[in-house]
DNA sequence: CATGAATGAGGCTTCATTCAT
DNA sequence: GATGAATGAAGCCTCATTCAT
């Protein structure tokens, strides 16, 4: 997923190496940014050593697995974006927009914004990560490469989805795709606490609030100007 | 400013102590979670051992922290209600509709709601907090009694406002307290982070579209039942 | 005996800190460079604790020992030119060459020199030492600004020995404090070692043909030119 | 190169083995005696797995380094008495003293002393290493039979070298082999440290002041009686 | 009471050594 | 045989907490 001269992995190396990550996302989440390497190896199922022959400390687990993360997200973005493409150029979709679903009246760019937003497992434990980092860890984290360019890859299609529904009507003008992402991750933050179902709730009800005040029906004028990614860079 | 047992401690000694709350408020929002006592009692211009003679060991200090910041907060979501109330009984105050500011007409009590959940800057910082620390803490944190009643205290002032900007049609009815008191959060958790413009314009952009999203326009029921805070007790 | 902010330290941290050293320099001397922090801490009888709170880490301590033990050797090195300034000073003392001891007859400025030479216990320890130690330690030690300064007091201590044996013509005019410095710390670091009886034995010897070498009969012309210290002060 | 049973390794392991000896033997005078073993598999271009295929342990790396280093030197020595001896039996060597350099006017057995002690490259890493293991590995290090047969040996041809300079009249009769050993490797140590032109001056006067302290000129009786090789058998 | 010195458990990381590929 | 992945013991250092001054 790097471009580093990292050719291939010997099928047992990259089988703990996809393990460890996977379980020090979950052990992030659940523990806080402070669990122990040793609490994380010992979850993975392999010794300490094991995790800092892969990850030089803690800073580069830290990093990868933000990585790992961010990927995923894009996929889906990606994902989103494509089939949205894809049904517009399917003229059997929504062909009439007065036999369409009216809850459904938004419009495909919509839906596809919608779509793009769905927060997986992953990405709500991340939100919650980078937040909850050190500042130094942040750092690390922003200056990581692959993560940057997976973010201005990202920032891209949701640029291209937020001036699509834009386009149709249904996105409300006066909004970049900054106060998007930014909304968005506010709420995925949210969930990202507690794992029950009233998170779970809690989640779809504030999403669903705040798609209603991202529709294109402004009461009021918005402050400032529509924020781009860009304007969130340093967040 | 807590309902303890408060043995009338000696004036400097009371002077310590709430130095050395405002100190370890500042670091914590400063330095994350993890800023060890001694650099508290550092900050704070006095020796750990007084430190702790005040606070036992560190769980006790984030408690009373918390404790502090959210005293402060319901008192102002208080005096947010109070003068709405004093506004209400006051008949010289937006007398004819007819005249009122446009901008303003969504009613007064919507003008209380949305004031009270302006973050103040102690709020913010105990939005912060309260995200960072380990679950340990967290638990104990909302196990502390007086930072329970005070919880409490604040869902009832909320529900008095959410209730008024019902009946007076400005809040849409299909959401609660929990729901209002859960998006203002994130709100004011975004902003929370990075203290420069950009994010206070990021946090402004995102309330307004957030209550846009909370007027009484509902273009979609929302999915579940309106969230009261005890729904949101396990946050 | 450093100029730093330590004014005064309270009697019981004081002499801890004196034991610290002097168990410091013992076991690096037993047991080598790489002494477990923890063992010196066990043998100076405090926890790991007081020890790093002494010297904030292992180069820190290093310094500490180096300095110590260089402080006492150059307070040894001038109490011998004292003596000798003060034996000249007294017309008592070997008013008649022609009377004096014949092993002796070399001269005042010659036994000064021979005495001023003779290393100490602590010396041997520390020559011993700088030697063993990785490079960044050694570096460490060099830039300490106290050992810079006590190597220059005793350089020219050393010089001041060196020049007035060479004008009572007991000491061969064709070598400088640098020679002499370096032969007898090389003699030092041969006892270093082996701490037995046998070793004593080893170095008097060794230490007496170097003498025998450095008298004013040289019997063939030294390679290069005198050397100063600070022709080695790299070393 | 040693006298071990040596079963006709493969002539590419036997490639190996010797590559490993020398990038040992280098990586231990560039770093210390503290380098990974991995660091050493890397420069020596094998993995760590084949190093610890032909050295059971660390230990045992050490000890064929030093044994490998010594045989050397060994050689040497040998060399140089030899060709005295050679040169002791043709008449037309220095047959004249009358036209002899006056320089070497010191005799034959006298150069041949010298030349002996001349340190190699080799040499020089081996007195640094010997003297920088841990206290623990420089016993395994005296416990090899190998390197105890070297040393007696070369114990043997130091003794013959002494006697026969002592008998032309050059060495002064009350040194034995180790005093002479004990002094050279005193200067050679000295040398191994910084490996620039200074050290390399340092290194010629000290062993020229030394020589002439070892001429059989003695100015004083030494302390305790001539020193052979055993008494410095545990330095 | 205030101070800051002492303690030691606990987390991070390295590296000698073993073992599966 | 060669390789390098895995292991875990051991050392460094930090910091919450206790206690002598």
């Amino acid at each position: 997923m790097t471009a580093e001269a990292r050719p291939r992995l010997r099928a047992d190396a990259r089988r703990n190496r996809d393990r460890i990550i996977a379980t020090a996302t979950q052990a992030f989440a659940d523990d806080g940014p402070d669990v122990p390497m040793e609490e994380i190896a010992r979850l993975a199922g392999v010794g300490v050593g094991t995790l800092y022959r892969r990850f030089p400390d803690r800073e580069a687990l830290v990093v990868a697995v933000v990585r790992d993360s961010l990927a995923t997200t894009l996929a889906r973005a990606r994902a989103a974006a494509d089939s949205d493409a894809a049904a517009a150029a399917d003229p059997a979709t929504k062909a009439d927009p007065a036999t369409a679903d009216p809850a459904a009246a938004e419009g495909r760019a919509w839906d596809a914004l919608v779509n793009s937003l769905n927060p997986s497992h992953e990405l709500r434990l991340t939100m919650r990560l980078t937040s909850l980092f050190s500042p130094t860890t942040a750092a690390a984290v922003r200056a990581d490469p692959a993560i940057t360019r997976i973010r201005r890859e990202y920032a891209e299609t949701l640029d291209a989805l937020v001036l699509a529904a834009q386009a149709e009507g249904s996105l409300r003008p006066d909004v970049g795709s900054g106060d998007v992402a930014h909304l968005l991750s506010l709420a995925a933050y949210g969930l990202s606490r507690a794992p029950d179902a009233t998170a779970e709730i809690a989640f779809d009800r504030a999403r669903a609030i705040i798609l209603d005040g991202l529709r294109a029906h402004p009461t009021a004028p918005l402050p400032g100007h529509p924020l781009t990614t860009t304007d969130l860079a340093s967040e």
